[in-house]
DNA sequence: ATACAGATCGGT
DNA sequence: CCGATCTGTATA
């Protein structure tokens, strides 16, 4: 498996979380490599999408790395207790982004269920291994993602994306409107959520989904 | 210097 | 549904 160039990240937030879809998220640690497979993404627009922490082209500290190249990191803490995830997409200057919002977990299995939960693998249930990376925050968790990856590069760093064997069909794929995104006005219902329909590890499933 | 809300999660 | 927990951001 390959590990994708820079110029596949230049696309749009859209395109980018589209095409991640399938792909392996891979984080070489001190513990041995975790690694997942990307079932749902979201896209953030910047400076056009009120639900984008780069809205408006507000340009701080934090949204720094957005306004930079793409395939770096943006990470992020939420609500003083997790992380979250995302991919810097489109050209230098311009903000859009793709949340990773839940993995199926591939390798390293063991290590995620200490990392999540201080337990053994063996002792988990069906609950808690389905629970493992299905949403931004335990999948960061599970992952060993933190604020000290912000920033880094995924064509240059010990946390990267490999591209699939197989490519996806889009009637394997649900869109649908983002989570927890309720101060967003009129991009509550923009259709900047997708995932993949057969898979057990996403987050939130839609109600009325087309495909 | 202060106020306040948040791209979440787990327990009730 | 609620609370945890704390940083980023805006306002002054």
């Amino acid at each position: 498996m390959e590990k994708p160039n820079r110029s596949f990240y230049a696309v749009s937030g859209l395109q980018l979380a589209r095409k991640i879809l399938g792909l392996y998220l891979v984080h070489i640690t001190d513990h041995g490599r975790l690694i997942g497979r990307i079932v749902e993404t979201e896209a953030y627009m910047g400076a056009q999408d009120k639900a984008a922490h780069s809205f408006n082209n507000r340009r701080t500290k934090r949204t720094e790395v957005m306004f930079g190249p793409p395939g770096h990191a943006y990470i992020y803490l939420i609500y003083g207790m997790y992380h979250c995830m995302n991919i810097v997409a489109a050209e230098t200057g311009m903000p859009h982004a793709v949340l990773i919002r839940a993995l199926e977990p591939v390798e390293g299995i063991t290590k995620m269920a200490e990392l999540r939960y201080q337990k053994n693998l063996s002792d988990c249930s069906k609950r808690e291994v389905l629970g493992l990376t299905n949403g931004p925050g335990k999948l960061c968790q599970a992952m060993n993602i933190n604020k000290l990856n912000n920033g880094q590069d995924l064509c240059n760093s010990n946390l990267f994306l490999l591209k699939a064997e197989t490519t996806l069909k889009d009637d394997e794929i649900v869109t649908s409107t983002r989570i927890n995104i309720a101060y967003a006005e009129e991009a509550i219902h923009f259709p900047y959520r997708f995932y993949i329909n057969s898979s057990p590890y996403v987050s939130v499933r839609d109600r009325k989904q087309k495909a």
